[in-house]
RNA sequence: UCCCCGGUAGCUCAAUUGGCAGAGCGGUUGGCUGUUAACCAAUAGGUUGCAGGUUCGAGUCCUGCCCGGGGAGCCA
């Protein structure tokens, strides 16, 4: 009998075929018996009639547990009552194992229980509908970067020294050296860019910041491109076309993982290009009239990335941060120096901010000030520098973080969700 | 690091002013020919996070600690 999975099933009307997977739940009346199935695939129910109750068939049946493992061999038919409009009659099925107690129940749990068990609840519907919801964002960033002749330049992970800060990285040793886990791919791609031209990285990064908020992991995953002679309005374009490539691949591709989510999709749909902009010193008043004590010269923090959320019902871009609270290598905006040439994307919703980046300071003698100014060891930039010597250009590019995509996406509040294993300050198991 | 909240059965939660520690789910047993987190009946299940204190009496009040959740700062 051919062995099939819970997705194709639709195309099996009528036929005899098996299923590999584990228990959902059963439900049990009498002369029948009703089994849902999942395959890793999805989810189908199972049925087995019987005119005397100690039938063997029932007697295997009764023995099954949540989360038991098994195969189901039966007749695929259409029916309406069935979740999912398919139902197999079981014909035969073999238990492969009968589960322990399973912890997690179809009732509901706390998360702290929930994150306990992160291993197991990987299995339940919702959890199942994010994952694969992340999966497709992660295809579809390496498909847009791909089908416009950008070149995957992975960055390493083991860095001899800080991309930005100091005290944000994790130390580990490296033989007789200290080395730092990486907390962006930023300053290699500036190399790699200087070689490709277009260049993307995509990896994980960690942060030792003591964040403890539904939007924060310390271990996260951040696709970075950087493009030689682009500037900022280039790069935010690119943005854009990114955000609304993942979008519409995800509202297509993965609309029944929505749909389990319970995600309404009408504000996804609306988002158009361009963005709405807006400079720091435009918002500045704006968060203020809304209420914000924000003052110039203040990055914003999360109550301010909300307000202008609220008032847009689009992602936003904002443009032109002070210089004071940026990274070293931003560039200054021509007319203004306190300023500089860098964007933040805010996604609608609340969801915070989705991408960081800008135009980076391709003058040599400038970048030197820059890295004295925040004391940063010159000895350790010194093969950063040369990109300035041999043939610098201006050159921007950002970082999305893909947990805070997903979690925007999916409707999804806490972004420790959106990964498989998250890594939270108070949490490294499972 | 700081602020706020919480910890009672396997899970989710109750427990009046300090006065017999309970319910639903899950488990087990039985019943039911179309269930949708099925339903009905019965049943087992407790070091109330840990240590100390107040009291005739503490799940409840006090002190310290541990663990977790939400937020700030910082950021994607």
């Amino acid at each position: 009998m051919k062995w099939v999975y819970i997705e194709d099933i639709a195309q099996y009307d009528g036929q005899d075929v098996e299923i590999r997977g584990w228990v959902y739940n059963k439900r049990s009346s009498g002369k029948v018996r009703f089994l849902l199935v999942r395959d890793g695939t999805g989810l189908v129910q199972a049925t087995a009639f019987s005119a005397e109750k100690d039938s063997p068939l029932f007697q295997k049946f009764d023995r099954l547990t949540q989360e038991s493992s098994l195969v189901v061999r039966g007749r695929v038919r259409e029916d309406k009552r069935a979740p999912g409009g398919y139902e197999m009659t079981i014909a035969d099925l073999d238990i492969v194992q009968v589960a322990a107690d399973y912890p997690i129940t179809l009732k509901e749990h706390s998360t702290p229980f929930l994150m306990e068990h992160r291993h197991l609840w990987l299995r339940s519907s919702k959890q199942h509908a994010v994952l694969c919801v992340r999966a497709e964002v992660v295809k579809a960033i390496r498909d847009f970067f791909d089908g416009r002749g950008f070149r995957l330049m992975d960055t390493p992970i083991l860095t001899p020294s800080a991309c930005e800060g100091t005290t944000t990285l994790f130390e580990t040793a490296y033989f007789d050296q200290k080395a730092y886990l990486s907390q962006s791919g930023q300053l290699y791609n500036e190399a790699t860019a200087m070689a490709f031209g277009k260049v993307y990285c995509f990896g994980p990064t960690f942060r030792a910041e003591k964040s403890k908020t539904r939007r924060h992991l310390i271990e996260f995953w951040m696709v970075e491109p950087e493009v030689a002679f682009a500037t900022l309005a280039d790069i935010i374009e690119l943005g854009e076309d990114l955000v609304l490539f993942i979008m519409e691949r995800v509202l297509t591709k993965r609309k029944h993982d929505l749909e389990i989510l319970e995600r309404d999709t009408r504000p996804l749909e609306a988002v158009k290009k361009p963005f709405p902009r807006l400079t720091y010193d435009q918002a500045v008043p704006l968060l203020r009239e809304k209420g914000s004590t924000i003052e110039w010269g203040n990055d914003f923090g999360s109550p301010e990335e909300t307000l202008i959320s609220e008032v847009y019902n689009s992602p936003v871009c904002v443009t032109h941060f002070p210089t004071a609270i940026k990274a070293f290598y931003m560039q200054p905006a021509p007319e203004n120096p306190d300023v500089v040439l860098g964007v933040d994307f805010l996604a609608s919703e609340g969801y915070g901010e989705v991408i960081g980046g800008g135009q980076r300071i391709h003058d040599l003698a400038l970048l030197e000030r820059r890295i004295e100014e925040h004391k940063l060891p010159r000895e350790a930039y010194e093969w950063y520098l040369d990109l300035r010597k041999y043939g610098s250009v201006p050159h921007s590019g950002f970082g999305m973080g893909v947990e805070r995509m997903v979690s925007w996406l999916c409707g999804i509040k806490h972004i420790r969700e959106t990964i498989p294993f998250p890594r939270l300050l108070y949490r490294i198991y499972p």
